[in-house]
DNA sequence: CAATAGATCATCT
DNA sequence: GATGATCTATTGC
């Protein structure tokens, strides 16, 4: 049971609008919601956002940069629309989205996509056969492996080039539901993941 | 179904 | 030298 595309790349381009950095610029805990909806496009692959956890910077202990600048967190200290990327577990990339302005290191961590094109792609990449659309790209080391997005997006800019986000011209409705992070061990009781509410593509339901 | 072990390495102490 | 913003396979009920 092969998985089919929703759009194409021309529909898709076509019902999308580049976003502009001062999207961008709010704070982390405004900016996860906002992106719920909006689409994560790297190359012939794309997916609709459906799950984002924000982390507030020096005031939230769990965020990397809570603990200040290092070469690390670095991108986190710049302006907003970039990508933080980095590896967790040896093993899996994480893609975050800086937040708020320079010098306010708050991200996004996106966690779950619903996948719209190049399943085929993401599919193989993933090795992934079952058929099931929600397992492909529902966590955050799934999407980063669907997508290709690998330590070398450290830094890239979201709103143009090739990994970059969009909005619908028609922005979907949809309820929001706010639970707290997950995996984390500091700050575990702050209602800081925001989530398409019912979307069968959400990690960890 | 839920719980858990193991894989694996850049970053920070 | 320890530690993860995870995933998968496997075990056990």
């Amino acid at each position: 049971m092969p998985l089919t595309d929703k759009l194409n790349q021309r529909q898709l381009l076509q019902h999308t609008v580049p976003l502009a950095r001062d999207f961008f610029d709010r704070p982390a805990d405004q900016l996860a919601p906002a992106l719920l909806g909006c689409v994560l496009l790297h190359g012939k692959t794309a997916g609709m956002i459906v799950e984002a956890e924000a982390y507030l910077g020096l005031t939230d202990v769990a965020a990397h940069a809570s603990r200040g600048l290092t070469e690390r967190t670095r991108i986190m200290f710049g302006p907003p629309g970039y990508a933080y990327v980095y590896l967790i577990y040896g093993m899996h990339q994480c893609l975050n989205v800086v937040a708020a302005k320079e010098g306010i290191p708050h991200c996004v961590l996106i966690r779950a996509i619903e996948p719209l094109t190049g399943l085929a792609i993401m599919a193989e990449r993933r090795r992934y056969s079952s058929g099931l659309l929600p397992g492909l790209a529902n966590g955050p080391g799934k999407l980063t492996q669907a997508l290709a997005i690998e330590r070398k997006h450290y830094g890239a800019d979201l709103t143009k080039g090739t990994l970059r986000i969009r909005q619908w011209h028609d922005h979907p409705n949809f309820d929001i539901e706010i639970t707290p992070r997950i995996g984390i061990k500091d700050n575990i009781d702050w209602p800081m993941r925001f989530i398409w509410a019912r979307h069968p593509c959400v990690s960890r339901r």
